[in-house]
DNA sequence: TATAAAGTTATCATAAATGATAACCAAATT
DNA sequence: AATTTGGTTATCATTTATGATAACTTTATA
């Protein structure tokens, strides 16, 4: 769905935003994730449709609350 | 993980409520979704780990923002 | 400009979400 | 008790997220 895709974008931003500030790279948030900086790109980039698991994970490694990421 | 689990299962809670509140059985909810009602059970049960995707979709189907469904 | 570092994209394998269908269970109603 | 209705679980197929790896591009820095 072209809507759904909208806020998948949004929530990479989100997360890649969230990351910058607090200083790391893709790769030290992929690491810290325990999953694969390419999967990071991906997910950053709205390149994919990321399981609420993922999302669960990058929020607690950024220290943020869960809603921080998904909203817009 | 055991806590993403918890999680899960909250969101699963969050959307059963709602979808009650609002007056719909699990087959209307995964009618509206466009998606089976085995899913819509093994969802509100916490035993899937949904995509973001999906959770749109019933974010949607039940009116509620995004942060309603995944809030705890 | 060269070199390195960060990010992106491609590819293939594997694991898991969802589709599709059916059977089963629980609760309500007759 | 029987029937119906709503919810749950099981199974198999298909699709897709992610793992794993590598190459490529972009950006920063010497």
């Amino acid at each position: 769905m072209q809507d759904s895709q909208k806020i998948i974008k949004q929530i990479g931003k989100n997360i890649a935003a969230i990351r910058k500030r607090k200083g790391f790279k893709q790769n030290d948030l992929a690491q810290m994730c325990e999953f694969e900086k390419s999967n990071m790109a991906r997910i950053e980039n709205g390149n994919t449709n990321p399981t609420i698991k993922t999302l669960i994970k990058i929020a607690r490694a950024l220290e943020v609350d869960l809603g921080e990421i998904i909203k817009d």
